[in-house]
DNA sequence: TTAACATTTCCATAATATTGGAAACGTAGA
DNA sequence: TCTACGTTTCCAATATTATGGAAATGTTAA
């Protein structure tokens, strides 16, 4: 993973409307939830929303199909993988020791 | 953990220089290194390189102790701990099969 | 085609973050 | 004490981000 992709999924994360929405996401599951399904569990007004969700799409951390006139968003496991891996990377000076295995989904 | 805490931590390592500082002290382990040589090695001039130290220790990412003169910095693992536990929380909706266990340092 | 609904884009305002030089601070050794 | 050195604070210019109303876009059902 390149720096610039983890700063943008941190800087993405880095907000309390735009974590709320990702951690919901990454709760529900990857049949994931309508836009506006999302808007009204977290009280967030359509535009704010839809600004949020494009900056979270853009840091590919989630994804989105249209179904109907609904547009349904669901966390991208993947992503979320790749940033805690390039986080710990060769952590604790290579002491694999008292390093546990990664986080998968 | 609270959202404030983890938008603070996500905050702080969504800037390039502070990610490179934390993740260079994630694989230097926990004896740390001191100020300049962070600075000297990533090219970040004293006062930028202070000012995002601060930021990553008030976001307890990172803990420092004094040495004669120099200040050694080292990474706060249990916080990167706690935070990757807060994004992966309750992951695919309980679906306990699809998700390896947490990375710990 | 028309009406109803879900979502996104546009936009201006307001708030927050980044940068690095110069000066200040604190410690160590002579 | 004096000097050298490592680190931090101060500061102001610059850049980036968040917010939400109004309007536009696209979809469905009748």
């Amino acid at each position: 993973m390149k720096i610039e992709l983890a700063v943008g999924a941190l800087a993405a994360l880095a907000q309390e409307s735009r974590l709320s929405v990702f951690r919901l996401l990454v709760q529900v599951g990857k049949e994931g939830i309508a836009a506006g399904v999302l808007g009204e569990r977290l009280g967030i007004p359509p535009a704010t929303l839809s600004f949020h969700l494009k900056t979270l799409t853009h840091a590919k951390l989630i994804k989105s199909r249209t179904e109907g006139r609904f547009v349904i968003y669901s966390a991208n496991y993947a992503e979320m993988d790749k940033l805690i891996a390039y986080l710990t990377e060769h952590c604790c000076a290579g002491d694999s020791a008292q390093c546990s295995p990664i986080k998968k989904c």
